[in-house]
DNA sequence: GCGTCCAGGTCTACC
DNA sequence: GGTAGACCTGGACGC
């Protein structure tokens, strides 16, 4: 095994551990935090089919990324796992303006002080939407249990053992029956073969997304084009595509809101957007943040 | 041990 | 445009 080290710069006011833990995604495979080491470790496939194992840390100069490959990697293929990892981690997002607007709240300085906003994302957004459509109707138990199924059975296995996120073409090639059967994806099966399907014909375009043209409405709509992907999930989409107008609202964000501003008292998902109206294009930022503010102060980073 | 409910919802048919 | 019912799974809970 042949070890690369390099080095990701990183802006102000940021902070790899309130980018990890930013919400579940560094809970789901192939995504996998090493607390005794302290590293974010994933498999990334690069585009050529090159498997490396990356192991990301908090270095002197931003973020240390050590990386494992059978081969010795070319600089490009150095430059596309860094430029895959800084993706993921947000590192290039433009938050001046959200860090302006939180100053001007008392209740949300804290923000631009521990460098939180950035929320962490897969290097594509196929996994982005495969991911969100298994969190849909289910437990949180359940989701890790599909997307560690989905990476055993239809990945490919690094020299480690670890594997990949499936890409859209491994996933097409299965069944209904098979997505049923041993992944446990339920009903969601035919949604995530239509999604695989429409992108590998190239009739989706997810990774457009990133930088589309479209406003955020009528991407909203776009997004929620695709089966199996409903109101919540596109608002969460959106946050991960750098849009944060939606709140993306479900039953464990109600509660916490419940428990947070209304002593447990249910109210309108109607009464909780007119509370962040007033954020602007960085209310679903500033919403999310709050509603997870507690995980900081008792359990994280480590 | 068994039935019911529900969890980080969405789709379809029907009104 | 609004809403009831169906949809996979698996853990928690009550009996």
């Amino acid at each position: 095994m042949i070890e690369t080290r390099f080095s990701i710069p990183t802006p102000s006011h940021f902070s790899l551990w309130r980018t990890v833990y930013s919400h579940g995604w560094c809970a789901l495979l192939p995504f996998h935090v090493d607390k005794e080491a302290q590293e974010l470790v994933r498999i990334i496939e690069l585009s050529d089919g090159t498997l490396a194992s990356s192991s990301l840390s908090n270095g002197a100069t931003g973020i240390a990324v050590r990386v494992r490959s059978q081969v010795k990697l070319s600089t490009d293929q150095k430059s596309e796992i860094s430029g895959l990892l800084a993706m993921s981690l947000r590192v290039e997002e433009e938050l001046s303006g959200f860090y302006a607007e939180a100053r001007r709240h008392k209740q949300y300085r804290w923000i631009p002080e521990t460098g939180s906003g950035r929320l962490l994302r897969a290097p594509t957004v196929f996994e982005d939407v495969v991911k969100m459509i298994c969190t849909t109707n289910c437990s949180w138990a359940l989701t890790t249990v599909m997307i560690e199924n989905l990476t055993k059975h239809l990945g490919r296995r690094f020299a480690d053992g670890a594997y990949s996120f499936p890409t859209p073409e491994a996933l097409a090639g299965t069944t209904e029956h098979f997505l049923r059967k041993n992944i446990r994806a339920g009903y969601r099966s035919p949604y995530l073969i239509e999604l695989a399907d429409g992108v590998v014909s190239g009739r989706i375009d997810l990774e457009s997304w990133r930088t589309s043209p479209l406003t955020t409405v009528e991407l909203f709509e776009k997004v929620k084009s695709i089966k199996g992907v409903g109101d919540y999930a596109a608002g969460n989409l959106l946050k991960l595509l750098g849009r944060y107008d939606y709140l993306g609202l479900d039953s464990w964000v109600r509660s916490r809101y419940y428990d947070l501003h209304t002593r447990g008292r249910k109210v309108s998902d109607r009464t909780i957007e007119r509370r962040y109206e007033s954020y602007g294009t960085w209310r679903g930022l500033f919403f999310w943040l709050e509603m997870t503010k507690h995980w900081f102060d008792h359990k994280f980073p480590f």
